[in-house]
DNA sequence: CCTTGACCCGGAGCACGCTCCAGGTGCGAT
DNA sequence: ATCGCACCTGGAGCGTGCTCCGGGTCAAGG
């Protein structure tokens, strides 16, 4: 099998076929390949492009870094020190996030400590 | 020093005095302590409280979700143990973003290996 | 052949979380 | 007294990222 339907595609991606469209609209995903009635047929290089998008998306990289990410990547060849430099980049990012949630992590458990030891709060202030 | 300015407000919390007034508005700050002529006076405990805020958000709970909390606040003590219910579940999601954050750092990775290693790539499937 | 459900499109709408605006006022410093 | 900046208000606007709508079309199963 190396064609999808948009359904399969929806199954196996987690992006809604509006979202996929909207994708495409923006020039996020190139213009897929289409049968001879116009339903979209996804390659099995589309669904394997589309789980690189659903990784940026899921460590929150903003659409516009996306577009400029898949910009480099059509530019070609010669682009691909830049790519890695925004790759780079974005890896720091989630590692910083990933830091950050941590140092939140313990004060929500210092604030759930709290609610299970003392229950003699009696103001905002202790929350 | 026990009262504080907006411009104070806004240097030690990070919330802009706009978002501010905005938490005010939606309920979730309650009203703030004013001068004679009407200016915001934060005291400590509202300080304290901004930082929950801020310690919710960067955690990305939802608006409603914090609603919700505060609500449990002011209704009082018999609250406590539905409050520390929704930092558990809360403390739970940010646990699973944090895991779901190092998969995708793991592809990312990967991806930054390829790009470093073999510089032979020629389509979006090797992405 | 006919039904029925998946799919097509452009464009409008929406949820969230702020952010900005205009026009006016308080207040510390000179 | 006055300057000037920080602050006040209600309400409008905005950026992001989808999501929905209405009206029409394709195509597989019976």
């Amino acid at each position: 099998m190396d064609s999808y339907s948009p359904a399969e595609v929806t199954a196996r991606t987690g992006f809604s076929i509006d979202t996929i469209r909207y994708y495409e609209r923006i020039g996020l995903l190139h213009e897929v390949g289409r049968t001879a009635g116009g339903r979209r047929r996804f390659t099995d290089e589309d669904l394997q492009f589309l789980q690189l998008l659903r990784c940026l998306r899921d460590t929150d990289m903003p659409i516009a870094d996306m577009l400029r990410f898949v910009g480099l990547l059509r530019a070609g060849e010669h682009t691909s020190a830049e790519r890695l430099a925004v790759l780079l980049e974005h890896e720091k990012r989630v590692t910083e996030q990933i830091e950050r949630l941590h140092g939140h992590q313990e004060h929500i458990r210092m604030k759930i400590a709290h609610y299970r030891g003392a229950v003699e709060q009696q103001d905002l202030a202790t929350v």
